[in-house]
DNA sequence: CCAAAAGTGTTAGTGATACACCCATGT
DNA sequence: ACATGGGTGTATCACTAACACTTTTGG
């Protein structure tokens, strides 16, 4: 039986990107060189090609916007009321991913003028609902930082406890007592520490790695 | 400026629609009344109308199929691989849903012949990609029975602690400490105990009723 | 008075918090 | 020798888990 073609809704996908640079949150925002919204900017995305999944959709915009492969990226939540696109009925899968603190190459591409990462404390005006879905990540990414393990995706491979500490102190903005930190950290058996110190400036740090694999992300509830 | 219309995915919305009944939690399930998968159960689910929120298309197939409104609701996931559908490409936003234990006028519709309600410990061979779905909504809702109040959507305005406790034993089949367990509850301070007591065979049971107005969900991790 | 479910406290262990000083290195 | 960040232990408190008997009612 063949279904009559009713009119579909557009589908996007959109990737809220975080990463941390010094001392801040931020997040990676595009310039619209199109209408609606132009010059305005949003949270990264395009369209859902009919021959790749969606998930191989957000790494592909992931990949356009920064030139960068295998980070952490999960789905955050569908967006789908009638009239957040001023242009028609569009429902946006929104992801987000989480880069480690690297040199990325922001790429502008034909919708866009300019790709730029802004602290989450102070986000420029934002076209559609994407302050709403900025927010819905932000949420989901403190969470997850407290019952998970993706704290280590915003680290390169190698890192001290002082650097994984500071990325909660920047996530959650609060200071941690030092000790109880780094006690619970250590409790949960997931780093190991490599007898490599690191370099600079006054006592050289412990380094240590993440046992596990990259990507494989534990829940520690 | 106008986009040129490139060819679209279709949009549904599946439900995954749980309750309990006797010892055991249940979903209902339908049989498809059409091809692809006919006489083969499936999820609840339809096409999103083009004038209709995705939320409200979802609460909307929910009434067709229960003739309840009014209910715990949730997205669930966004299911978006090519192949999982042989029609073509189609996207679902799943939602899941909690009924109490009410009786519920289950409907035929155009598409499917019959609707009943299965326990999650047996169900039969489902669909699509629907098993994957089912077996994730199991885990959403064990994950938010343990760290949220959902747990009362599945219970009557008043009811007793024993309901409850059984509620929680069902979904996470195995026992828990009738003393701890009160503890537990009692001290988050959400109950309170109404002067009626449950009438029937043997010592009367205290009522209770949730502080809260119904469908406000507190996360009380 | 018997059957069935309701109701109730204490103890031990575990994990969270609060808190301050010495150490290793580069300049 | 000093400035800077690295590294460490203990005591208290709150929460969790284990565990068994008495009470109330209907039949």
């Amino acid at each position: 039986m063949k279904k009559r073609d009713y009119p579909k809704p557009s589908v996007t996908v959109d990737i809220v990107i975080f990463t941390i640079k010094g001392d801040d949150l931020k997040v990676l925002l595009v310039k619209r060189a199109i209408k609606p919204f132009k010059d305005i900017w949003a949270i990264p995305g395009g369209f859902v090609r009919m021959e790749e999944d969606l998930e191989k959709a957000a790494k592909r915009e992931l990949e356009e916007e920064t030139g960068v492969k295998n980070v952490y990226l999960e789905q955050l939540y569908t967006f789908g009321e009638v009239k957040r696109d001023p242009r028609g009925r569009v429902i946006t899968v929104a992801y987000f991913a989480l880069l480690p603190q690297i040199k990325t190459r922001l790429r502008a591409t034909a919708d866009v003028s300019e790709a730029r990462w802004f602290s989450v404390k102070k986000p420029p005006e934002l076209a559609f609902d994407h302050l709403k879905i900025l927010k819905y990540a932000l949420k989901r990414l403190r969470w997850k930082l407290e019952y998970t393990t993706i704290a280590f995706s915003f680290l390169p491979e190698k890192f001290t406890l002082t650097q994984l500490q500071k990325i909660y102190e920047i996530v959650f903005n609060k200071k941690f007592d030092k000790r109880n930190f780094r006690k619970k950290i250590l409790s949960l058996d997931l780093l190991e520490k490599i007898k490599e110190k690191k370099k600079g400036a006054y006592r050289p740090a412990s380094l240590y790695k993440f046992k596990k694999k990259i990507g494989e992300i534990i829940e520690v509830l």
